[in-house]
DNA sequence: CCCATAGTTCGGGATCTCGGAACTTACGGA
DNA sequence: TCCGTAAGTTCCGAGATCCCGAACTATGGG
């Protein structure tokens, strides 16, 4: 399978950012991508806090990332590598993740449940 | 016609103002009553650039704005008055407007059109 | 009292979203 | 080599959401 559909840096529109990133969800599985340095496997996604997120939910989401232009899909062997573009994107909108995943953080921590 | 519905700027989650923003109409409207001094009329809202939003549309959207704690609105006798609450939502999420609204001023200027 | 203006609500059609089932691809073991 | 397992994608139906025209309500003026 030849690489998938990512948008150029310069094709990234900033309505497609924050619709991919209103989805608690789916700010969720960004923030878990990003903080993991960058790589992370899909199904190390998956387990989301205590929430589980169906296969075909999450393949959804992985793919409105991708093609917001917030994470790079590539194969490896069975499994998918998911690069955050945080560098890119906050090079062409400054502030922008940063000021979404730390409001993210800073109401609920969407990335590790509120216990 | 007492007071609508305002949330708290405590209960304003970050999901909502995301998703109130990534719709380019809207995120106009905000940046519009934003940029006006924090006051506007709705109508006066509606020609927004080149593109004419219908009246039920363009009161959907100031409710969007409205309950995802963006604005807030007033009756003032037959018109309505917008204030933006930016200065709350700052102070609860730092940097989040401002980074937003670059990001929109930096690809299309939703405000103005794009001649 | 009647009308004009500003905005809201209602209704239907289009669009989007979620998630289960089936399918495809890739690797590993016998 | 052939089959089994694991990871993702695609397909499809049910439900939710969105858009916008038409009808409705509320306020103020003549």
């Amino acid at each position: 399978m030849r690489p998938l559909f990512h948008p150029a840096i310069e094709d990234v529109a900033p309505q497609a950012i924050l619709h991919a990133l209103s989805d608690p969800a789916r700010a969720a599985i960004f923030a878990r991508i990003t903080q993991a340095g960058c790589v992370n496997a899909c199904s190390a996604v998956s387990a989301l806090g205590d929430r589980v997120i169906p296969k075909s939910s999450l393949s959804s989401h992985i793919k409105v990332l991708r093609e917001a232009g917030l994470i790079r899909c590539e194969r490896n062997g069975v499994e998918m590598r998911n690069h955050s573009r945080c560098a890119e994107v906050e090079a062409r909108f400054p502030g922008l993740l940063a000021a979404i995943l730390n409001a993210y953080a800073g109401s609920d921590a969407p990335g590790a449940g509120t216990p």
